[in-house]
DNA sequence: GATGAATGAGCGTTCATTCAT
DNA sequence: GATGAATGAACGCTCATTCAT
């Protein structure tokens, strides 16, 4: 096995164990024991338990921020970068349950170091919503009271809540469709009847 | 002292230091010495560390619950009781950031017992909500499409990432008016510029 | 209560809980509930926790050798007095089963002041035993082969361990006197059959 | 160094640190610093304190017991049988100071699991006593007066007690042949001078 | 004298990390 | 590079003892 496929096997064990004991819980061993490899092992490829916390996020996460920024790039029009965005959030969420949970749950965590790449990388993409805002804004398409530093994070706080339905039920619940359109029609509409 | 006087203080220190350093990272030394006591002490008013956590959660995150639960169900106009939730929720955060910081850190860990907890009383809180919305939409001032379940988790995500903006940053930022009127202003109206 | 009342109070709780749970597993808030006192006033009546399993011997336990010697010194008969022993230190066992336990359980402890005590006090109880064999080898009763020294320590670890038996079982077994007579035929007669 | 010989090397540092303070006065960093281990190496070979004791108890002086039941076996006559029996067991004891002492202090012990392992196979060992003197009696040997279920705790008790003589003084006191001829004579035919 | 809440030293145990093989 | 036995710092918790009431 080459050393970048060992070193991915100890992140996705990783991603596992710390989905589902918690970071603070889980084991070094444990770790090594899903990715069938020595404890020693481990320190080959990453300098300690923390930091494969933080390749997780950095790495896993990343990919995922990275396809979805790329995605909404491609595009100019507010609405449809919004719905790309929920879209492919959800999707990435629903798909790797492991990988949510770590997000629901390690990346509040009071650590520094999480802070910190909560504040980097995981700003910018946050960010990316209150961009698109504002220029739903400037194409006079968005209202304008809107403030976009507010909306942002009740956006993506929505977001990450709603997800969380999946990783909650093991039973089918919500289907990613009708999330991503409940979630979309709420945001653009809100819920007041209007008889026009 | 009496002996509720001290058990209150040391769930105060335990909020103070879980805020700051996380469950995991807080020690009982910390609390102890944050409250004034013997580590000794805590054990005279809690089981074990864990149960301290737990405590936290139901008797001090309990006791604005049942506020803002009693608030609520004075009024009858769904409008009124939104905005009552959005605001005594966002207040509350606002005033005890230490809370706050617990809420947001510590409802998501994957233990057992936290879990538990969310599942009965949290729910609960969250499922006013829904309860809300349904009103809402059979006095036909919310739309009839909007799915209760998922809009509730929506709602709750939104005002608890947007509340985190008071925790992560001393400096004044959002005022708590403000942000109030926006949550709701997005979620009831949306962000679609209208042209009627 | 008089003092000297309490003072007994706790002694005998004492023995009861170290007789049950052995001295190093006591609390010693096991032994003021048993005494119906409160933790601190234990301390009232004696220094500290091992003060108590102290006095437990030398009180409770003096008691009953005092009693013993007393009887025996009465004596001058070495078979009578041998009979008196054994009938005495097993009538006292059987009578009183908590302090048999201590006996048995807590006089063996490595502990140098509970070593102490064995050598001084109940060093002399032991001693009675090879006082009376040399009473009875100058009578030409008792062989003069057999070496006082250690066949007192026979005797006497004869008696305990036989008397170890009421405390082991909660059925009947064997009965006082039939105890008696064995372990006094034993010594006196041996086991070989004479066919004199 | 080998697995197996580091479990050794634990249970004889064990026994000599149990033999010295007692179980409950030894700590585990003596025990650690006595086999010049670390504190966390024990764990490796032990699941808990308690389970030391235990282990001292099955192995080291199940090894005994055990080449004592075998050298009897070999044997048909039962006063050859005692009289392995004593002097095996007198010599285990003076050769093996440590072991003696636990066996004298903690076997004693009114933990559940001691109790069963006195229980269990230490009664196998002492019940080898009575069928020896079963033996004995149906060959006419013995008489049949004796009640073996008494005289075994009686040979055993006085065995033991004797045997202490050698843990307690260090000055050289009685020689393993003396004590064991003494013992012998004494329950082969008493104390009582025959004149025949 | 009596109480029992408070104290804090002390220890068993865990587990991230190291390093000889 | 890979292993996993060994390490030892760190911490939750207990409980004998104290002392203000």
């Amino acid at each position: 096995m080459k050393s970048v496929e060992k070193h991915n096997k100890i992140l996705v064990s990783a991603t596992k164990v710390f989905a589902k004991k918690g970071f603070f819980n889980a084991r070094i061993s444990d770790i090594a024991k899903e990715a069938k490899v020595a404890d020693g092992t481990i320190y080959l490829y990453f300098n300690n338990k923390f930091d494969i916390l933080i390749s997780v996020l950095e790495e896993e996460i990343g990919k995922i921020i990275e396809q979805i920024q790329k995605a909404i790039k491609k595009e100019t029009d507010p609405h449809k970068m919004l719905t790309i965005f929920v879209h492919k959030h959800l999707a990435a969420m629903k798909q790797n349950k492991n990988l949510a949970e770590v997000i629901h749950i390690e990346l509040r965590q009071s650590d520094k170091l999480v802070k910190e790449y909560r504040n980097k990388t995981f700003k910018q993409y946050i960010d990316l919503i209150s961009e698109i805002i504002r220029l739903g804004q400037e194409q006079h398409i968005y209202r304008k009271e809107i403030m976009p530093g507010i909306a942002k994070r009740a956006f993506f706080g929505a977001l990450d809540e709603v997800s969380r339905v999946w990783t909650e039920t093991s039973t089918s619940s919500y289907s990613l469709e009708e999330t991503t359109e409940q979630v979309l029609s709420l945001f653009l509409f809100g819920m007041i009847e209007r008889r026009d």
